[in-house]
DNA sequence: GCAAGGTC
């Protein structure tokens, strides 16, 4: 009698490229109900159980999703504070039918198989997902053996090795993800009915219908704005004064900028101005010359991506992700959610590069690395050990693709190519001098070989002016000495590709989710996005006086000891985040009410990401998480409700008198 | 009419 295996990943991608891996052109047959979900059959001998007969099929990420048992699901069917303990129920189909097309189709396949070997992506999510399909095959077949393999990318020879040496399902990081997914269910239900219930008739006319939502990553991720927005509004502008220092030697202005960078004080900076220009002259302390460098990019992940996109490509983070999907669904470029920035040793990423030699673009620049230049990519810190890095898979003319398409695959090439390429070359040039008893210095760049920035147009290092030799002990006077003064600014308005540094620092959402969540504030009216720099950006425009902060040198060195790091790049319609009244009214009610956690911060999540990895490692229990969780929500609940005035009179500043506010 | 997480 022969083996069944039924083997179920956790996209259709994965099915494919796997089934293809251990039975070669295996053979797909569709299945009812659902067309991009198809079983893969054909034969393989595993080491484990020997010959079998094998469908691979897969599911499309979760396929249960909980609820509220129905008769909860009316607003009015209970008090919101029932929320925190109504029963929950698992639904196979949430908004389509599909879902359960994929469970019959996992119920139909178990019933054959003797053994259920799970392929769901290797990370948290990709566990539960895994349990899910569990559940499901053992419901219909209670006998089989379930077994997981583990797998971090889908070459083949990495596969075959995963489909030889299966293992167990992780029940801790399953149970880890349920207590998300429960905690996030009642607290965003629970909450979302409470304020809306009880603001929702404070809000004009026209508003009257409005849900006013909190969900766990949705409110951190207004705070975020919110901040921001104060910070700029309640900035007070500092004066200061400073001391520039300018010189002609060989037929080159040279200036020099002030160690101190500014004081503010000016009776200070009067002084010292007076007794440098009694000194007359000046003396150079320090030449050197060094050779330095600027450091090819990393390979890209979804955040990285989200961030150049929404600065470089004038798109939202959210048309990026939906624009990175279409490309990755046709097959042009690889899986566009991971966290991974490292290239795994085994990948022939030069096969990679070869396709891309045909491009009128950057074709050049790939035959230059096929030819020799070629570098192994740098590796970053983080390996979601799912995923490789965001690269391209095929080439595709760009008449083939759509504005946007367009603009997506070329920058996901160039970031590949640039990765696979040469840290850019230069010479650091630095002269000191002392002045009065003050020290000024000066910096030169020349750039000696450009290497990857010739294929990647969203980093700007260039030469600055030549600098004059200037030797050690050398004195001259200077041909101009001018003291100046100049106001600290305010920082602009939080842009997207901030928020997203900023959420992705906190641990805000997935890289798959932040731009979800971004588009959710703007759709729930607590932020309007506008063109940065536009009519009435005060502090957009202000930003560019660049003089911040305290005194500070002007950076140099460190790495890549670039002279330009922030500066260059078309900021061409980067959009700018601004609360509206009613988001700052729900960060400032909540923080009125005087809990020590308002809901805003970001920690609160945080803390939960620490809890789910303390699960996983043993350290604690789902049901520990979930009560002790929903004890302290439960206490923020009964506060705000106390004292629900609070959170109605910031409202009412804002939202109804808000010339007042 | 609620969340966040998968994915198509």
């Amino acid at each position: 009698m022969v083996n069944r295996i039924l083997c179920v990943a956790e996209k259709p991608s994965i099915a494919k490229a796997v089934a293809n891996h251990l039975g070669g052109q295996a053979r797909a047959e569709n299945v009812r109900g659902i067309q991009w979900v198809k079983n893969y059959k054909f034969d393989y001998g595993f080491q484990a159980w020997g010959q079998a007969s094998v469908t691979f099929t897969s599911v499309a990420g979760h396929i249960q999703n909980l609820d509220f048992h129905t008769r909860y699901r009316k607003w009015t069917a209970c008090q919101p504070a029932e929320l925190f303990e109504a029963p929950t129920q698992i639904y196979l189909a949430n908004m389509y039918q599909d879902k359960k097309a994929i469970a019959s189709n996992i119920e139909q396949q178990a019933r054959y198989a003797s053994i259920l070997f799970i392929w769901t992506d290797c990370d948290r999510e990709g566990e539960h997902i895994g349990s899910e399909v569990r559940e499901i095959a053992l419901k219909a077949n209670p006998n089989m053996q379930v077994w997981r393999a583990r797998f971090s990318n889908i070459e083949r020879a990495h596969i075959i090795q995963a489909a030889g040496a299966p293992i167990r399902l992780d029940d801790a990081q399953v149970n880890a993800v349920s207590a998300r997914i429960e905690l996030d269910l009642r607290l965003g239900a629970a909450f979302t009915r409470m304020q809306t219930l009880a603001l929702q008739g404070m809000l004009p006319q026209q508003d009257a219908k409005k849900v006013i939502s909190y969900g766990s990553c949705q409110f951190p991720t207004l705070g975020f704005v919110v901040d921001r927005y104060l910070r700029v509004r309640n900035f007070v502008p500092e004066q200061f004064w400073y001391i520039k220092v300018a010189h002609e030697k060989d037929g080159i202005n040279v200036k020099f900028t002030w160690k101190r960078g500014h004081l503010f004080d000016r009776m200070a900076v009067v002084i010292i101005f007076e007794r440098c220009l009694l000194s007359k002259l000046a003396k150079v302390t320090k030449t050197t010359k060094k050779p330095t460098k600027k450091w090819r990019p990393l390979p890209l992940t979804t955040v990285e991506l989200q961030k150049m996109g929404s600065r470089f490509l004038n798109m939202t983070s959210q048309e990026v992700m939906t624009t990175a999907e279409a490309l990755y669904t046709k097959g042009w470029i690889s899986y566009p959610r991971t966290e991974t920035d490292q290239f795994d040793r085994g990948m022939d990423l030069r096969k990679l590069i070869e396709r891309q030699q045909q491009d009128g673009r950057w074709g050049q620049f790939a035959q230059g690395l096929m030819n020799g230049s070629f570098n192994q990519p740098r590796n970053g810190s983080n390996n979601d050990k799912a995923h490789p890095p965001i690269h391209p898979v095929n080439y595709v003319a760009p008449t083939a693709l759509n504005d946007s398409e367009r603009k997506v695959y070329e920058f996901v090439v160039r970031r590949f190519l640039a990765c696979c390429s040469e840290d850019a070359v230069g010479e650091a040039t630095d002269v000191e001098i002392e002045y009065g008893g003050e020290s000024f210095a000066t910096h030169g760049l020349t750039v000696i070989a450009r290497n990857y920035l010739d294929v990647y147009p969203y980093d700007k290092w260039e030469s600055s002016q030549s600098l004059p030799r200037f030797s050690v002990g050398e004195t001259f006077e200077p041909k101009e000495v001018n003291m100046d003064d100049g106001e600290t600014s305010a920082p602009g308005y939080l842009t997207e590709p901030e928020l997203i540094a900023l959420m992705d620092a906190n641990g805000i959402g997935t890289d798959a989710t932040m731009a979800e969540h971004i588009a959710k504030i703007k759709e729930r009216e607590y932020v309007i996005a506008r063109p940065k720099g536009g009519a009435g950006s005060r502090a957009a425009t202000a930003e560019r006086g660049g003089a911040r902060g305290r005194g500070r040198g002007r950076g140099r060195g460190g790495r890549g000891g670039a002279a330009a790091q922030n500066g260059g790049g078309a900021a061409g319609g980067m959009q700018e985040f601004i609360p509206t009244t009613l988001g700052i009214a729900l960060i400032e009610g909540y923080n009125n009410v005087g809990f020590e956690t308002s809901l805003s911060k970001p920690f609160l999540r945080k803390e939960m990401e620490v809890q789910m990895k303390d699960i996983c490692e043993g350290r604690s229990t789902r049901n520990d998480v979930v009560q002790s969780n929903l004890e302290k929500y439960r206490s923020v609940f009964v506060r705000t409700t106390q004292q629900i005035n609070v959170l109605k009179a910031a409202v009412r500043k804002y939202v109804v008198q808000p010339n007042q506010g």
